[in-house]
DNA sequence: GCCAACGTTGGC
DNA sequence: GCCAACGTTGGC
């Protein structure tokens, strides 16, 4: 089983997801204004995204949260449910089906972006499970505090694109990654990424 | 394993 | 609603 900062393994959210939809179905009225005004508030353009996670072992209550680019390669879809913080969780109510998102491994030896995901599932609340690690009593199922999307695998990048030199490169005057929040809001999990910092990363990578 | 940066909590 | 204390992130 493979529980992440950020995820849990797709089939492990099958099973424990049924019998949740059924209550779903009878109890919750007030979260549907709630998806209505999140998905208001999404752009109907394509927008770019960057996820993390850390793909060493970690143990956080009693649960190894260890979720690497290669385990998500091998379960192909994730939900990236343990993200608790107001802010990345805002931006993932913004999320698209279709978006496209970095893959960035922290608490490694060399941290850095290492692969590219799609979002498949907009936002929906995030697990009332006990045993997560992240587990918020303070979230009240008729009234989700947190959220989380599905993604899937799509590709690695040529090579990793290490957090060193995308701060060299932010030193640089006219950087187009000046802005980056990865770099600028260096302790959230879930981060947007403009058009221009995915273009100059994705050429970073794929170049020669 | 240390610790800087910064988000969250809770007393007042 | 301020802000000190506390907790977490994540690079190093």
């Amino acid at each position: 089983m493979s529980y992440k900062r950020g995820l849990r393994s797709a089939a492990n959210a099958v099973a424990e997801s049924e019998p949740k939809r059924l209550k779903k179905t009878t109890t919750v009225t007030t979260t549907d204004k709630d998806q209505q005004a999140d998905a208001k508030s999404r752009s109907t353009e394509k927008s770019y995204w960057l996820f993390k996670a850390e793909p060493e072992s970690r143990i956080v209550n009693g649960v190894d949260v260890k979720f690497s680019f290669d385990d998500l390669k091998t379960e192909h879809q994730a939900t990236w449910d343990g993200v608790r913080n107001f802010e990345a969780r805002n931006t993932m109510k913004k999320m698209n089906v279709g978006d496209l998102g970095f893959f960035y491994q922290s608490n490694c030896k060399i941290p850095g972006i290492v692969g590219i995901l799609k979002v498949c599932k907009s936002a929906y609340p995030d697990s009332f499970d006990k045993k997560h690690p992240y587990y918020d009593p303070k979230s009240d199922p008729e009234n989700p505090k947190w959220f989380m999307v599905d993604v899937e695998y799509v590709r690695p990048l040529k090579r990793l694109v290490s957090l060193q030199e995308l701060k060299e490169l932010v030193s640089k005057p006219h950087s187009p990654l000046n802005e980056m929040a990865l770099l600028r809001r260096s302790r959230l999990s879930v981060t947007p990424v403009r058009e221009k910092e995915w273009d100059f990363i994705l050429q970073l990578a794929e170049e020669e």
